[in-house]
DNA sequence: GCCTATGTAAAATGATCGCTTTACACTGAA
DNA sequence: TTCAGTGTAAAGCGATCATTTTACATAGGC
């Protein structure tokens, strides 16, 4: 495997499983197999390889979400919380972590949290016939929900959260 | 002030700001203006700190949504948001950063979030008039959702998953 | 065969980590 | 008046922090 690759997926499960702060650079090494030099010619910082994994994570991520209606986006959800495990949304925790004082990692969590957002208006528009934001908005909503609820319990959350988007788009559509 | 009230809410407010892990006890002790040997009589160690924090945050968030229907609880999640900030969920917070590895702080966490979940089931069962834990499930992700939302959205996303709820209370009650 | 790329291991940087200890001052009750 | 309780300031604990540096190996293209 590429070193480049290694290093940004070692980095992404250490960050998530232990927190971004608490991730030392030699655990990071370590974990990579590789010298501190050649991490840091990679990724410049240890805010560098953050947003590195952030970015990397977010592609892999809507691409699983590539979905062509609300219910399946629910099932991609659980799927990936069952391959990828609950413990929260790993950009909001970014976020927590640095305050949002950091301009490269703050611009990236905000970038995906709009091409979730955008994705997801995406769906409701194919699925009603028609653009809602309001609709979509509480999709997303129910998605955020789900994807924190998961943390203490686990993926049941999601189906409740399912449940309640298919009520949502039955109810709330016009046409 | 008392100097243990004074500590806990000056934690409170840089773990909430900055993250836990990247606050260091320096950083606490010059905030509340006490000795680190006064600090360390008070709370033992940094997690005893941050389990004090968590459990005194709890409390006034809970006494916060002490409300008789799903429409106010949305309300003073809203006037919360407004006060306190929007950093996301301090309790899950804590379990990213420590992994939930340290028992009485993910004991503090899990307890937290029973508490509430209980406390939104009576709030349904009294609107509703009887209980109905899915539904409740439900109003819980949503609100879940509309916390986290609102770090990158503000409190513009409460007033949707104050929405969506009525739409599930009204549609979803069986009686 | 040489040059540049890219990698390694390991030491050193100064700062900061959580935490303990030492030495001293004030206060209220016995 | 003595004494336990509670506080301070400041130094020191060993460990770890992110980052840089030094010295050396290997490999592919000219």
């Amino acid at each position: 495997m590429d070193i480049r690759t290694r290093l940004i997926s070692t980095a992404e499960q250490l960050f998530d499983r232990h927190g971004f702060t608490a991730t030392g650079m030699d655990r990071l090494t370590k974990g990579a197999g590789i010298s501190s030099r050649t991490l840091y010619k990679h990724t410049g910082s240890k805010h560098g390889l953050m947003a590195a994994v952030l970015n990397e994570r977010g592609r892999r991520f809507l691409r699983q979400m590539d979905v062509d209606s609300v219910d399946e986006l629910f099932v991609s959800l659980e799927t990936w919380l069952v391959q990828e495990g609950s413990r929260g949304c790993l950009f909001l925790r970014a976020w927590g972590e640095t305050g949002g004082d950091i301009p490269e990692i703050a611009a990236t969590i905000m970038e995906h949290k709009r091409r979730l957002r955008e994705r997801v208006n995406e769906i409701v528009a194919a699925e009603i016939g028609y653009r809602d934001d309001e609709l979509a908005e509480e999709i997303v909503i129910l998605f955020e929900g789900a994807t924190h609820t998961a943390i203490y319990r686990g993926t049941a959350g999601v189906a409740s959260a399912r449940r309640a988007a298919r009520y949502l788009m039955t109810v709330e559509r016009k046409a």
